[in-house]
DNA sequence: ATGATACTTTGCCATTTTGCCAAATATGTC
DNA sequence: GACATATTTGGCAAAATGGCAAAGTATCAT
């Protein structure tokens, strides 16, 4: 376990994974699936009634998250459901609020 | 000072807001200024040095990272010095290194 | 094996965004 | 005024975006 803001990226590659990352949180509703997947797991077409898209959309949005490792997903019969797989993400998203409070 | 993680986002104008400090992100050479004034603040031409790319187009990426109020600009003779507004998002990083162990 | 449910993948699209530079424009110093 | 530093603007080709519909896949039930 390495202590926080003691690690700093090096390499170009560190740099793209981590905009990668950025990348996929790049959207509203990946934001809105990810803030929801915060207190627990849900299958899609609890996300897809969330998110208000086509099932296809979010999907695809899915499959966004999931190929930078934000989420995992579990097939369980015929739904398939979405977990988290990092908790330290919504230290994130509280960071964020911070910055509500910014003029200039 | 919140507890982290407990609070959640809500209305539409919050997630479209989180989207777009995530987008500021999204761009290793952002990714990597960041990083860089993690250690304290720089002036433009020691960002311009660090990213080798012409240093219009880096005054235009710190503009994307302080309209989101990522960073902040003094200027200080014909200098202009950046600074990291949230330590917080340092921990953020932190938390990308896990995701370096992703197979799937 | 037929059908139903739940999800993924693919193809397609118009539109927007990106990232870069060069030139022009501040802004401050000497 | 001349110089140094940084910002803004305009322009551009290329790439990415976000959405849906249709077709495909997987699992289960009858």
């Amino acid at each position: 376990m390495k202590a926080c803001g003691t690690e700093r990226l090096k390499t170009k590659a560190e740099f793209r994974r981590a905009a990668d990352v950025f990348k996929a949180l790049s959207n509203p509703s990946r934001v809105m699936i990810v803030n929801a997947l915060a207190d627990g797991e849900h299958c899609v077409a609890e996300l897809t009634a969330l998110v208000q898209l086509d099932i296809s959309t979010v999907s695809n949005h899915l499959s966004v998250l999931r190929s930078v490792g934000i989420v995992t997903d579990e097939r369980r019969g015929t739904q398939v459901f979405y977990t988290l797989r990092k908790p330290c993400l919504m230290n994130l998203f509280c960071c964020l609020d911070d910055f509500h409070s910014n003029e200039k």
